[in-house]
DNA sequence: CTATACTCTAGACATAACGTCTGAACTAGC
DNA sequence: GCTAGTTCAGACGTTATGTCTAGAGTATAG
């Protein structure tokens, strides 16, 4: 998934179901044909991906998210970990904790978060 | 980075500093004119790119990892968070630590890591 | 009912990245 | 100097992406 599909995507999570129309002004503050059909293009991708499910029965067509923020996370986080770590994701992990310059604060959630999977 | 790019890191971090034969063999078990040529290529892509340095005074070249797997993998986590987060890496961590499948070994680990940094 | 304004579909187009491959210039050592 | 191996520059086909155009389809105002 790529940036202006990450964008489409955004504001399908930020504002429930939509028409072509209202993402192509949230993006690109027209709804000009040429920015319209760009969105329509980038919706029509996503749809194939199973990212997007489209409305039919309405007119325009309305547009939902398919899948959440949380799996396009997951997802990215696989990927890296399958071409680095042979799909390990623990490596991901130890860095994170010891190169991601956490807030003593972010230490403290995550510590009381592993604390409650005990 | 991509995969075959990655692939010729792999060999680079394994072992020191090689000569493109080296790599060829390694990755396409032979060293046929377009086999070598080919891991010249990605090897000049990523000279260019700044992630491996050529000794031009040996001859034939040696080409050495000029970042470390840690680095790549800060990168790909750094990238995953701007497009998603706003550059944040917290919410990665929460998810890893959320959703990541670990096993309570792996869990006992970041919590020791995570008490250290206290 | 039809005219109009909007939407949908299909596909063209330019650009860029990637992996592969070819041919010519170069280097070392006999 | 000659030969075997290496380096360099660049071509090529493929794929992905973002943008745009043209024509068919739909709903609604008059």
């Amino acid at each position: 998934m790529t940036e202006a599909e990450l964008a489409v995507m955004e504001r399908l999570w930020a504002e429930g179901p939509l028409a072509m129309k209202a993402i192509a002004e949230a993006l690109y503050g027209d709804s000009s044909p040429s920015s319209t059909s760009t969105v329509q293009k980038l919706l029509s991708r996503l749809e194939q991906k199973g990212c997007v499910r489209r409305d039919r029965d309405q007119w325009p067509h309305r547009f939902t998210a398919a899948i959440d923020k949380e799996t396009v996370t997951a997802r990215r986080l696989q990927d890296t970990a399958d071409q680095l770590y042979d799909g390990s994701l623990t490596p991901l992990l130890t860095h994170l904790v010891t190169h991601g310059r956490l807030t003593s604060k972010d230490r403290a959630r995550v510590a009381k978060l592993l604390d409650e999977l005990k």
